[in-house]
DNA sequence: CCGGCAATTCATCACTCGTTGAAATCGTCC
DNA sequence: GGACGATTTCAACGAGTGATGAATTGCCGG
């Protein structure tokens, strides 16, 4: 191929007219790439190629692959102590029902490709490897599980974690139909006593 | 490299002495290398050194690396029939944790590279994309609900199904230390319960 | 109006991938 | 024991990868 957005002329050089924001556009195009086909599977002409934009504007605008996938990825900026803030707020028996809900409405909303990303990258040798685990564990879970006051507060915490992973596989990154397209509420009403069981009930 | 089994001399071409069996040497070792890396991530050559043999090989047994991969982790040969007997077989109120135990002792001992082979590579593009669906859900959960006979049993089906893969991908992909480590007999005493609730609980 | 800086594309490099065909070697049957 | 077929390794190809450096162009301060 010849340019990118045109196959038969060459593309001109030099600044794009009307200040649009490349370096922005590489990081949606990379999430949804990174979403859709793992960081492996994803290429740097491909992404490229989503935001209309040569393939060497990732090393000018992030040195690297890793760079990119760095930032757009797993430099989520998110504000953790606020997400474990509100999920302590509120009654401690209906913390199951907080969690099942945030995760899938901020899955469903902006970070969907993140999550599939996160996750099929995880499974990706690559980086971002054991940053699922540093995620969803150590800084959200396990933190809300210590503050919780309940015995075997990590192991909980994994229990936990074994059914919202699986709830994301199954929805956002295998995309099975029946739960892809599963209501909100639904899923929450059949999960969320499945986790508070692993919260507070009893587990040994 | 020069060779496969030694850098510094050639290896002999043409059969090897004592019978080994090549295919299934490749087999085992594309299971292996499929589990750890995904179906993009494995390499021809990686799994060829693995099986101590040259790339070719490959395609000299199986066509091609898609070949391969079919006849390694698709094409399990798995007694389906038999396996949705014995779930079936026994008290239904303690069909949750018949599953989980069959499950993880399954994926311990024998089948347990296959499952991170599946879902690895059920997470890339490539071939085998939806045998994690045809497997799990079609083939094994769906029937055993409809012997049930309770309401919603695909719905039910697709709820044990995010907890039991959740497992899987904590345990067997992700290998979170503390989870990976976990007893078996604990695992069960933990979520046996959530899935019992799924398969004849009250979740609507 | 012009000089420099930043942004963008192009051409290309070295490397790895899956695949192929030929050469070499072993086992077996007559 | 000699020929033939099956098995194995080797060398190479074409395509595609991430990365790099030069060439080109627009924008902004003087």
């Amino acid at each position: 191929m010849v340019g990118v957005s045109n196959g038969l002329t060459q593309a001109r050089r030099g600044p794009r007219p009307g200040g649009v924001d490349t370096r922005a556009a590489l990081l949606d195009a990379a999430r949804e790439v990174f979403a859709e086909r793992g960081y492996q599977g994803a290429t740097m002409r491909a992404i490229a190629a989503r935001a209309d934009v040569d393939a060497a504007m990732v090393n000018h605008w992030f040195g690297s692959k890793e760079g990119l996938f760095a930032e757009a990825v797993m430099d989520i900026p998110f504000d953790l102590d606020g997400l474990v803030r509100r999920l302590l707020d509120g009654d401690v028996g209906r913390l199951g029902e907080r969690i099942v809900r945030t995760f899938l409405t901020n899955c469903d909303t902006a970070g969907g490709g993140v999550f599939a990303a996160l996750l099929r990258s995880g499974a990706d040798p690559g980086p971002g490897g054991h940053h699922l685990h540093d995620f969803v564990i150590t800084s959200i879970l396990a933190p809300v599980l210590r503050a919780v006051g309940v015995d075997q507060p990590d192991f909980r915490a994994m229990l936990v974690t074994t059914q919202v992973v699986g709830i994301g596989v199954v929805r956002y990154v295998a995309r099975f139909d029946q739960f892809a397209a599963a209501d909100v509420d639904r899923i929450v009403t059949a999960v969320a006593p499945a986790i508070q069981r692993y919260i507070t009930g009893d587990i040994a």
